[in-house]
DNA sequence: CTGAAAGCGCTTACAG
DNA sequence: CTGAAAGCGCTTACAG
């Protein structure tokens, strides 16, 4: 009769179930979560209550009640980025078999949008967090220190190895690429990067340590810009970089994306790639290899990290303590015809 | 000191912070959620209580209580096609500001994903649902029966003009292609499409209309595969559809990663683009624009999808009746260089 | 401006 | 195998 009763007459809840079913409350709660554990014949008049009004498990309700949660919060910083939609796609499917559901928040690259994130998902009590790195602002660190469940970092490995993670060595795969770049004769060797995250910046300083290793460093062949990541950007960093350091004979790029968009326009330019400018990239997207060069990049395993965090995640969860607490999967330089 | 205590060790509720600034709890829950109603003295105590116990509020057992939700469940078929990460970040531009969250579900192109997880996230009570599609399994929209609170379905236009919902023609749309494609003069002009779901079906039967309006349809230059779409996939369905059709002078792809992988794989065959082969796409991709030659595609603009559904779902919300049900935000043909 | 009581929809020990 | 009661963390009318 009061506005708050209204509802109930839209949506059928358990007790209207148990009603129509003929039983209490909890034996219908029963029929419907351990229905091992009921008669026969209950369980079929609940569930025929159940079709008949269409009921729908309220399931804040259920989680509240039973100090529980099925969701799950990730946050990644992008999904333009199909790094990271590799990396959800793998988590999900090791998670959504064992009844977890996904939350999952998009970042943008912000500081503020990440802690925003954190707080309003952890609001949700989640069951476990799968977060994207370990840099974020002293507020994001505080919001996480209330809570309690576990949590799994993606993409980067700890230091202090305390914390759970699984990725690999940012700066180590900056440093390799740079190395092979060496090794095959290029000396002044540029670096292009955008969004300016903290993964892009472990590989820049993974570039700095091998060229100054090489006595090759030149700050001023470095060109960091915090715009988006886009196949436009990278021709334009193409333009840039050769306009000011015509001396440059290869240019490694932050990701592919980047790279792509200087493949395309260094034939737009008429410039021989790798003779006259090699070109790498990072995380070996699909288009990489058939590009013509084709691109010379460093293969990263995303879907391997989703799915061991999501497993790394699952033992959690379940009070077990995994054999690592910190995975390493790797990368692999994969020189193709591009440099 | 039962163990359902214990939890509240753990994690500070409402009645926690009350305690802290001496205050009934509902005066604590006032001055979270109607600062202006309370006094300067009592909200201070508050929020420095909230702060000294790290305070996160409950938002499952608010909207429990409230009878409300922040939650908006979008459903879309994947996250590895840009037009949809494109879409769902449209959408969150307008609705996070407005303080709600979104839960987003991939089905995968399935049905019975779409039906687990409209099942899902029904239960979470969300106050608005964003849905690809009209089409659905039979148990899917029954479950979409019970569900009283707004919907607007994406992408596709809705013949009965009784739902709400954004998108354009796509049938239309792969008309349109069609047409210009036999105005270019090409006459034996293939079909190649993969995933199968309903939009790629409605584009389908646009091209076959156009196609035998004009006297110049041949069941056999259809090539539809339920495979995933992927580059490579789409230099396959070249190889397979010249073996069988040498004839054929042009290719009209269900979207642009066929269509790019179809550049890739004519360029390794020294297939003339588009003299002795012309290639369209659809979706209109960063990618396309800079390929040699320049990709012939089918702009949508998807941005503009998410941002009119999302408003459209906003004043539904607000229990508003929008000015249209049915928006037509169109297409367009873009004739570049590969056709 | 502030508070005591009831209730949101469900589950959990505890009895029988 | 089944049920009455209390409680999860919060908000909402209703009083004062």
């Amino acid at each position: 009769m009061s506005s708050r009763r209204r509802r109930s007459l839209e949506r059928a809840t358990l007790s209207d179930v148990a009603r129509s079913a003929g039983c209490s409350l909890m034996s219908a709660s029963r029929a419907l979560s351990q229905p091992e554990r009921v008669s026969d014949a209950l369980r079929e008049r609940v569930m025929a209550a159940v079709k008949a009004l269409g009921y729908v498990p309220h399931t804040a309700a259920r989680n509240l009640a039973s100090a529980r949660s099925n969701l799950i919060a990730v946050i990644i910083p992008s999904l333009s980025n199909a790094v990271f939609v590799d990396t959800v796609e793998a988590i999900q499917r090791v998670l959504m078999p064992a009844g977890y559901e996904l939350m999952i928040g998009v970042s943008h690259y912000h500081p503020e949008e990440d802690e925003r994130l954190l707080r309003a998902y952890l609001a949700h009590q989640p069951a476990g967090l799968l977060v994207t790195g370990f840099e974020r602002s002293d507020a994001a660190r505080e919001v996480l220190g209330s809570y309690t469940s576990p949590i799994v970092t993606l993409m980067e490995l700890s230091d202090a190895d305390e914390e759970y993670c699984v990725g690999f060595s940012q700066l180590e795969a900056g440093a390799a690429m740079t190395r092979k770049l060496l090794e095959r004769g290029y000396r002044n060797i540029a670096f292009a990067a955008a969004q300016l995250d903290p993964r892009t910046l472990q590989r820049a300083e993974g570039y700095r340590q091998v060229m100054r290793g090489a006595s090759r460093y030149d700050a001023a062949l470095e060109l960091l810009t915090p715009q988006v990541s886009s196949i436009g950007l990278g021709a334009e960093l193409l333009d840039r970089l050769l306009a000011q350091h015509p001396e440059i004979d290869a240019i490694f790029f932050n990701n592919d994306d980047l790279a792509l968009g200087a493949l395309f326009r260094a034939r737009q330019l008429n410039l021989a790639v790798p003779e006259r400018l090699a070109v790498a990239g990072f995380n070996d997207l699909p288009a990489a290899a058939w590009m013509h060069p084709a691109l010379t990049t460093v293969r990263t395993t995303r879907g391997e990290i989703g799915k061991l965090a999501g497993q790394m995640l699952l033992s959690l969860m379940r009070g077990e303590s995994p054999p690592q607490r910190r995975i390493d999967v790797g990368f692999e330089v994969v020189m193709r015809e591009s440099a």
